[in-house]
DNA sequence: AATTATCCATACACTGGTGTATTGTTTGTC
DNA sequence: GACAAACAATACACCAGTGTATGGATAATT
């Protein structure tokens, strides 16, 4: 969108008196953008919360929409990041399918906030077509990720992509519902065993 | 919430210049939410749109917030309503499925406005209460009610409900993920076909 | 025909938020 | 210790949006 160019940071010695970088106003927006989503980001909040006026905003970012398009890029930056931790140890594919699983469900569960920016994002980007790009980006290379997994599980190219990609909505669409809402975190763990089950095209106990 | 209380509507003989009812608002509020979301909803725009001033909707509604409630209502009020219509004429256990995933995905694929409102609203429930409520009723209703059409695949009740709570769990994320992206509507199709044979214990062709 | 209820327009006060300009106050460097 | 750079405070202009008060127009009722 648009480029901003502060001057680059200082290197302090003496981080007593705590300045501020621009890495402590976007992990502040975080804040806000998982409690109220982009539409409710206000530079004056954040100062607020930070201690600071709205002057130092203006010092690190250009303006309100800059904010926003740093936080969309570091956010794409990170998801992107770490996929590459996630990539099972492994041995045996089940055992792996179902560490991905945990990952994607149960571990995400805990980490709420991290799950409500990732939901403020999504919706974001159903009216801001620079974070529909990324949205898109993240999508795309969580699902081909996983059809490496997958691949071990078939030799059928087009049922690799589909199973991938069932996994995938299932695993928004969990996160989606069950986000916040009391007694999840057993109704997730039974969800995320039958997806297992699923993905490994076992008939369940009937 | 709040309860506002205007006067009774009365009933005009000749609708030649169309005067507007607390509907119309309604309906002119979807099409702001369904483009922006809640918190784009203002009643300035919409008085705008339909081509009168703040005057007639500080008559219909009591304030903003009368609306984004007498909204909301309206919406559980007609997702409860619609499931009656949503029991499949059936025979077959497998068309009924069929019939059902259809109209859960391909068919909501294409009313994407009413799809845009419900992710709207799915939005605004994370950051407000009431919205919240709504938004567990409706899925509770949907996932008890799809329970009926699982019970006929199995008789195990928890897998009955963990079936119905997956399918409908990845009905969601199929819309978040999918809605609006291009060559959507292939890729629909498939996920509805998976799904199928999921819920039917199929093991597919690998 | 007069009156009342319904519906909309106009004008105003008020609030919350952005962005900018200007002036401090530190902190590092020579 | 002087000087500049990095960071923050203050004060201002400005705008979008809400809500309210009041008046005007049109339809329904008697």
């Amino acid at each position: 969108m648009t480029d901003a160019k502060p001057p680059k940071r200082s290197r302090r010695k003496t981080p007593e008196k705590a300045q501020l970088t621009r890495d402590d106003w976007l992990d502040a927006a975080a804040g806000e953008i998982a409690a109220g989503g982009f539409s409710h980001l206000r530079v004056l909040t954040l100062a607020k919360k930070l201690g600071v006026t709205r002057g130092s905003f203006y010092w690190h970012f250009r303006d309100h929409e800059d904010l926003v398009v740093s936080f969309l890029d570091r956010w794409r930056d990170r998801r992107l990041h770490e996929l590459q931790y996630w990539k099972p140890k492994g041995g045996d594919v089940e055992t792996e399918l179902r560490q991905i699983l945990e990952l994607l469900l149960t571990d995400a569960s805990r980490n709420i906030r991290r799950l409500q920016v990732e939901l403020a994002v999504r919706d974001f980007a159903r009216r801001n077509d620079y974070a529909a790009d990324l949205v898109t980006e993240v999508d795309e290379a969580r699902i081909s990720q996983n059809c490496e997994l997958y691949e071990r599980l078939s030799s059928n190219p087009q049922r690799i992509r589909d199973l991938s990609l069932l996994m995938y909505v299932a695993t928004i669409g969990s996160q989606v519902v069950l986000t916040g809402k009391k007694g999840d975190a057993e109704t997730i763990r039974r969800v995320e065993d039958l997806m297992a089950r699923v993905a490994l095209g076992q008939r369940d106990g009937d």
